[in-house]
DNA sequence: ATGCCGGGCGAAGCCCGA
């Protein structure tokens, strides 16, 4: 099984290169971020004609994110636990099943948090010790396990192209890698380096000042696997090219193969 | 330096992202 995380920046302006990638990738499940549109206007026509269907949390101008799949979507959940108060469309979950087997996929956009000086970092903190909690009860489970998304968090210096630039960027301040750290403690498994241990391979790259021609870019885009999923893990890559792409997202597909 | 680009909204120019 073929599954895929991809922050679209914008479903509406993206629809064709969106369309495009999946007819070419072929994916089976894929977490959309950034689809900034409320349920209404997302493009289910156009995903259903291509075989797939449409679990979506979406809001109108930010955030939303969305699960498309070949298989059904049950037991779908929108909102992550510890804040009714928090109106940001930034997480769906839902079981994909085949014939055979069940995958549990979730589609996370994890708050940016810049200026760190804000109230924006704070809530990006908050934000993940939600995640934290929530993915412990996930993996009380004992289920296969994807947790896909743009985390808008940098692991490690090598995931970028030059660290001590970034270093007091909520993308990459020790508190917020300690956070991811923290999630990777409960067992879980950053599916690409899994695969690739070579440092410097990105999935975003800011549209502004000639990062993309310069390979200025950052790999934020993750997809963490439970254990029962990780022992399936069969590959994990980066679609780089995407990026080069007319009228591109400034993230890229990253996508895995589950021997499911 | 805190803009550069690109999207949303809505019809000019500000807000937001990373």
């Amino acid at each position: 099984m073929k599954i895929a995380t991809f922050n679209v920046n914008s479903i509406k302006a993206r629809v064709d290169t969106v369309l495009t990638w999946f007819t070419q990738a072929q994916p089976d499940v894929a977490c959309l971020q950034e689809i900034k549109c409320e349920n209404s206007a997302f493009p289910h026509l156009e995903f259903e004609a291509l075989g797939y269907n449409c679990a979506v949390n979406g809001q109108k101008s930010y955030n939303g994110v969305a699960l498309v799949s070949r298989y059904k979507i049950e037991d779908i959940r929108e909102d992550l636990p510890g804040d009714d108060a928090d109106d940001h469309a930034r997480y769906i979950e839902g079981v994909v099943a085949t014939k055979t087997r069940a995958v549990r996929v979730a589609s996370l956009y994890v708050p940016n948090g810049n200026p760190p000086d804000t109230e924006k970092y704070p809530y990006k903190l908050k934000w993940l010790d939600r995640l934290i909690s929530h993915a412990q009860a996930l993996l009380d489970q004992e289920e296969p396990l994807v947790l896909g998304g743009d985390y808008n968090i940098i692991p490690e210096p090598d995931d970028v192209y030059e660290p001590q630039t970034w270093v007091n960027d909520a993308l990459f301040k020790l508190e917020t890698r300690r956070k991811l750290r923290q999630l990777l403690n409960l067992g879980l498994t950053d599916a690409f380096r899994a695969c690739n241990a070579q440092p410097n391979h990105y999935s975003f790259w800011d549209y502004q000042a000639g990062a993309w021609q310069k390979d200025r870019g950052l790999r934020i885009d993750h997809l963490l696997l439970s254990p029962h999923a990780a022992d399936r893990l069969q590959s994990c890559a980066i679609s780089k090219k995407v990026r080069g792409w007319e009228k591109p997202s400034d993230h890229v597909p990253v996508w895995l193969e589950l021997d499911l």
